[in-house]
RNA sequence: GCUGCUAUAGUGUAGUCCGGCCAAUCAUGCGGGCCUUUCACGCCCGCGACUGGGGUUCGAAUCCCCAUAGCAGCACCA
């Protein structure tokens, strides 16, 4: 019956075409080691998958970890566990720090094309002349003087911020970014925690020589790198090589959630957060760990596409894609919050049968033994309500005297609540609850629900009329959910 | 300040390249109804947008100009 289900969403859009994509595309993800990944970054990661499994061919997980202020060893593994969960077609795992000494060639025969030069100029010496277009002394200097420059850096001749190796570009371009812009740098402190070095090449190098070295032919990536792709075309222009395709997507705004790696680092070190899977975090965990599935987030990503407006996510998009995937999977259960017990007199025993799922009724049901005392919602139970149905069981008939209620049997008949226009309300037996606490981005609900939930450990399930949520931990004394939405 | 990019409903998105078939698509959201022993799912109905102003044209969401707004870059970050 959900066959009927999915072949509705097949109607999604595709991602425009890309040019030259013809005999397959070679694509890549590049992030930077400095944490987890987020939902910023699943849209780059999102997108380019999907256009190599469009089109065939390679995808290549980039670790760009060469600025070692900004690498925290514990993120090479995390950044490697969020794609894998995310279900990405990665084909090889390049590593940056392991190929220095390729960028250190690639940089002496640039120097020796006349592409770069070595500047041993004051940094804000040098920022002065750029912003006047005027060349600085070093810019004229030979070839060789540049060599000679360039392994005294290798050599550790120079101290941190005592050379640079920067592109010759065009000091008259009007846009004084692209001015003789930085290649490699001397950085002394902080060491790198995987390689022993002082030399590092600034993304702009690195990536154009690993994008042409790997074979790269697409590369889709946001808007704000488009200043670099026009600086990297000085460089290829350089070498002579030929140029990927590119694609610029718009800023993605995103609303209620931290996304600043550095900011959740603080705020996990102050204890306002749990950890990198807190769950008011933007991070991939959190989401995991709340039940949004992995398609999910796929499928909003590619909802969004690559446009180049800028847009601000939308979470009940994100939702609304989840609920088509857990939906039809999610075991239903009761959960009371803020229970208030109850005891209706004259009424005899009851064994109410609850579909674990409607849609589906060969999943069976669970078993509520009614034995006199009930658990129900607070906030059910108003001054002025006659009548509710305690679902899958009987009518419950309230009688108000002042702000006090009493409890009566009302019958079985499901048509006489209708008529009634009672709301069929969750409940559970006095003698059989488990405590649980439903965790939300808002706080605590306290709560009770059935034993049974204890299964469902790690699954989404759905709260009957609270919403889904994701048993993170139960045993014999107690359960913990997530809250994942409505 | 300089350089560049963008502008369709609350949100996302299609249409914009090659003007008419767009009194503008789809999803989500919201409102109402049906179904239903959940305020979920499903179904039906409805709400809601071409940033503004000029111009070109028989005709403009689509082309041109100006304005406005947002964003990005001008780092020895990625």
């Amino acid at each position: 019956m959900y066959a009927s289900l999915s072949e509705k969403h097949e109607h999604r859009k595709v991602l425009p075409d890309l040019e030259k994509s013809g005999n397959g595309v070679v694509m890549r993800f590049a992030p930077n080691p400095s944490g987890p990944l987020h939902i910023g970054h699943a849209r780059a990661a999102v997108l380019n998958d999907a256009y190599v499994k469009q089109y065939g061919g390679r995808y290549i997980l980039r670790i760009e970890d060469t600025d070692p202020k900004r690498v925290d060893p514990e993120a090479y593994g995390m950044v490697v566990e969020d794609l894998r969960w995310l279900g990405l077609g990665i084909t090889e795992t390049v590593t940056q720090s392991d190929r220095l000494p390729v960028y250190y060639d690639l940089c002496r025969q640039l120097i020796e094309r006349g592409g770069a030069y070595v500047c041993t100029c004051d940094n804000e010496h040098f920022r002065d002349l750029k912003q006047e277009k005027t060349a600085c002394p070093c810019r004229a200097q030979p070839v060789e003087k540049s060599l000679e420059l360039w392994q005294k850096m290798l050599d550790h001749e120079f101290r941190e911020g005592g050379a640079t190796v920067r592109i010759r570009t065009d000091l008259s371009n009007p846009d004084p970014a692209m001015r003789d812009f930085p290649a490699f740098r001397i950085l002394d402190q902080p060491p790198h925690p995987k390689v022993k070095a002082h030399v590092y090449p600034l993304m702009n190098f690195s990536v154009v020589a690993d994008d042409h070295l790997l074979g790269v032919t697409h590369v889709i990536r946001g808007k704000d790198h488009i200043a670099n792709t026009r600086r990297q075309q000085y460089i290829y222009d350089h070498f002579g090589w030929q140029v990927p395709v590119y694609r610029h997507y718009g800023r993605m705004g995103i609303e209620g959630v931290v996304l600043s790696t550095s900011q959740m680092r603080l705020g996990i070190k102050a204890g306002t957060y749990t950890g990198w899977d807190d769950i008011r975090l933007g991070t991939m965990r959190a989401l995991a760990r709340r039940g949004i599935s992995p398609d999910a987030v796929r499928n909003a990503m590619l909802a969004i596409g690559i446009g180049d407006t800028d847009i601000s996510f939308s979470w009940d998009n994100l939702y609304a894609e989840n609920r088509k995937i857990v939906d039809p999977v999610a075991n239903r259960y009761f959960f009371v919050p803020d229970p208030i017990p109850v005891t209706i007199g004259s009424a005899a025993r009851h064994t109410a049968r609850a579909l674990l799922h409607p849609g589906d009724t060969a999943r069976g049901t669970r078993t509520l033994e009614f034995e006199g005392s009930v658990l129900l919602p607070k906030s059910e139970i108003v001054p002025g309500t006659a009548m509710v149905r305690l679902k899958d069981l009987f009518n419950v008939k309230i009688a108000w005297d002042g702000e006090t209620p009493s409890f009566s049997y009302g019958g079985d008949s499901l048509a006489d609540a209708r008529s009634a226009k009672a709301r069929i309300i969750q409940w559970l037996p006095a003698q059989a609850t488990l405590p649980c606490t439903l965790l939300t981005q808002e706080g605590e609900m306290k709560g009770v629900c059935e034993p049974q939930v204890r299964t469902e450990l790690k699954n989404v399930v759905q709260f009957e009329r609270v919403g889904f949520a994701r048993i993170d931990a139960a045993d014999a004394f107690g359960v913990r959910a997530y809250f994942t939405h409505k």
